[in-house]
DNA sequence: GGGAATGCGTTTTTT
DNA sequence: ACGCATTCCC
């Protein structure tokens, strides 16, 4: 399809625009200048629209650099070039795109200088930020004498709830953590503490990224205007998941030319726990004056009966939504409720469907199953190991929070710069007998000289049950510190040694090992150690582990597991909704605060508005509750509340057939019985 | 007595 | 997988 890019005059007719998309499309499409705000409900051909749009302005002659596309996330940006470059040409991959945090990293390199940072900066993610403060935590002392003070985690929230919501720091600590508002003043110190010590390791997180590139572009007028006039259209995907700092950026990005448009639907707002505020697509128009909307209502994704069901349950939100949706699709199969008795009979169940939709030919790729949290799937992952299904889990603990990646990346962080103290402060805990003392005083024994490894094997050191250890890493940092070495070798040095160390440590090596191996495969396409650990942040692999088991044949069609926040965007033919109960969804934590409450509200939407054909709610009658015993479980009150619910799904209950006694009756029960009492006499 | 290991209970969601 | 509390070891 990719035609030799002679140019195009503006009036190509390869692309039938007007027939290929809907009346409001169309008008999305075509309109170039100006701000405009699209309202695209779910399935409503939101990415269909802004790929046609991207094609439609470079056929009018816009050169494709100075496009900019913002999404949520860097796969969907991918995703919606590549097809721009299937429906026009090669020109599309040259459009910018990517995320908010990609797009600053990438800006801020280029005007690290005049923010007061070196062009090298680094990016650290969570974790990182975690540790450093708790080291700021411990070394300002601020934990004094028994008396309770802030978990590093909470105040990394806090100082991150701060900034992407713009709520001063007092009212968040009355609003969710009355306890602490007496260490007000001690917050505050070691806020700017850690403000002081990224700045003095040169070194970002992802909330810096924000405030750093809306900084640059509000303060700096001449790099807003080299930067307006490279971009002169902007346009920004998922605006409802857009906080107060990303708004802000991508007013100012438009300020001088006014071509932006942005993309939302107001009910599927799930990020509200970092900031997002649906309510930026409401006030869009307010920004910017004369601003055109758009209403995207009809959905090509699902059938009725599931429109039916999602419509009903945003029908008891606190607040109206915008738009309601309708489908001209045929499909008369209502979406079921099943009731099944415990979390085992839901993945029986499950597996079992999964097997029989595959006789009838459903692909395991049109197959999903959401979840609320990650751990809700637990065991159906150990049922589907068990039938050999393989799957692919999406969201969760990542893929690059695991400890065994950590661990690597420290040691190669060491490998290129061994005062980084953090590092240190990781991989020494690795070892046996090696504690968080005994660590920091290795680790500041490493750095006090200059980064010279003498002291790891110091004879004092030696005489200690992890003098061997101590060794080994020696050895092995000493191999990968050599300079002008690709970070290719550098890593498989690594990995030779730490799989030596690792069965000491995990249980379950070989599934880590594999972890490794992939690891290795993404550091191919790099050649700087920096510039692979910022992707990782920035853009880290979205599986938590490589499709699960089965035969090589059937490495290339798996099922997915997903979190709900993960399936955003997403659509698959069967999609089943697992643990729809009280205190699952919504969680238990959720029930406090109507906001909460609500966003759950949406979540469940999102979810069930990700099915095309066929949809299951499944409810275990009895859960897991506090006291770790089987309790009865009520239905999730989101589903409850539902008006006339009896009429938009079918209510199943799942009972397998118990299992047969082959054994009664046909005397070998006798024989066996008194086979155990000799057993008994026997060994008494 | 300091520091590490072990065991237990709990588990949002993520750039 | 992680925090937290208790137990164990040097």
């Amino acid at each position: 399809m990719a035609q030799p890019s002679s140019k195009s005059p503006a009036n190509d007719s390869r692309i039938d625009f007007e027939g290929e998309l809907n009346a409001e499309q169309y008008s999305a499409v075509t309109s170039l200048e100006g701000p405009h705000l699209v309202i695209a409900g779910a399935g409503s051909g939101k990415t269909r629209t802004l790929v046609y749009r991207v094609a439609h302005l470079v056929l009018q002659g816009v050169h494709p650099e100075s496009i900019l596309l913002l999404t949520f996330t860097r796969r969907s940006a991918q995703e919606m070039l590549r097809r721009a470059v299937g429906l026009l040409d090669e020109r599309c991959h040259r459009v910018s795109g990517g995320t908010f945090h990609s797009f600053a990293n990438i800006t801020l390199r280029r005007y690290a200088d005049r923010l007061g940072y070196s062009n090298s900066f680094t990016i650290i993610d969570r974790a990182d930020c975690v540790d450093m403060i708790g080291i700021l935590r411990t070394e300002g002392g601020y934990e004094r004498q028994g008396r309770r003070f802030p978990r590093a985690e909470t105040l990394l929230n806090l100082f991150s709830k701060e900034i992407n919501t713009h709520r001063p720091l007092e009212e968040l600590l009355e609003a969710d953590y009355g306890q602490f508002v007496d260490d007000l003043e001690a917050i505050r110190e070691l806020r700017k503490s850690y403000a002081e010590r990224k700045r003095e390791h040169n070194v970002m997180d992802y909330d810096d990224l924000l405030v750093n590139l809306r900084d640059l572009l509000a303060e700096h007028p001449v790099a807003r205007r080299q930067l307006t006039s490279t971009y002169r259209y902007i346009m920004i995907d998922e605006y409802q998941d857009t906080n107060r700092l990303q708004a802000h950026i991508g007013a100012l990005l438009a300020a001088s030319h006014r071509n932006i448009m942005v993309v939302g639907d107001d009910a599927q707002s799930i990020y509200g726990f970092r900031g997002a505020n649906f309510r930026n697509i409401i006030d869009f128009p307010q920004i910017f004056e004369g601003c055109e909307t758009l209403l995207l209502e009809q959905n090509y994704r699902s059938t009725q009966p599931i429109l039916d069901l999602s419509n009903a349950v945003l029908e008891k939100a606190r607040e109206k939504y915008t738009k309601r949706l309708f489908t001209k699709l045929e499909g008369d199969e209502k979406p079921v409720l099943l009731r099944t008795t415990d979390e085992y009979t839901q993945a029986e169940y499950i597996c079992e469907k999964v097997l029989a939709l595959r006789e009838e030919g459903v692909s395991l790729q049109d197959i999903a199953v959401l979840c609320r949290a990650a751990w809700h799937t637990n065991s159906l992952e150990l049922e589907l190991n068990n039938r050999n299904i393989p799957f692919k889990k999406f969201g969760g603990i990542k893929f690059v929070e695991a400890a065994h990646i950590k661990d690597v990346c420290a040691l190669l962080k060491i490998g290129v710069n061994p005062l980084d103290a953090a590092a240190w402060f990781r991989i020494l805990q690795f070892f046996e007998g090696i504690g968080p003392k005994t660590a920091r005083g290795l680790a500041d024994g490493v750095v006090a000289d200059g980064g010279a490894l003498g002291s790891l094997v110091a004879p004092k050191v030696a005489k200690r049950k992890y003098g061997a250890d101590l060794a080994s890493l020696k050895g092995l940092l000493d191999k990968i510190s050599k300079p002008r070495q690709p970070l290719v070798e550098r890593l498989d040095t690594t990995l030779e040694t730490y799989q030596l160390w690792m069965p000491k440590k995990f249980d379950d090596t070989p599934r880590r090992v594999r972890d490794l191996e992939a690891l290795a495969v993404i550091a191919e396409r790099y050649s700087e150690l920096e510039e692979f650990l910022t992707d990782l942040a920035i853009d880290p692999p979205d599986f938590s582990r490589p499709a699960a088991v089965s035969g090589a044949d059937n490495e290339d069609e798996w099922m997915t597991l997903s979190t709900v926040h993960s399936a955003k965007g997403l659509e698959w033919n069967t999609v089943f909704l697992v643990q729809m109960n009280m205190g699952r969804f919504p969680g238990y934590n959720s029930l406090q605060d109507a906001d909460d409450y609500e966003e759950e509200r949406r979540l469940l939407y999102v979810a069930v508005t990700r099915a095309k054909r066929r949809l299951y709610l499944i409810k275990p009658e009895e859960q897991k509750g506090r006291g770790g015993y089987f309790e009865v479980a009520e239905l999730s009150p989101l589903i409850s509340e539902i008006d006339r619910l009896n009429q938009l799904v079918d209510d199943e209950t799942y009972a397998p057939a118990p299992e047969e006694d082959d054994w009664q009756g046909d005397g070998s029960t006798a024989a066996s019985a008194d086979q155990l009492k000799r057993i008994q006499d026997y060994f008494g």
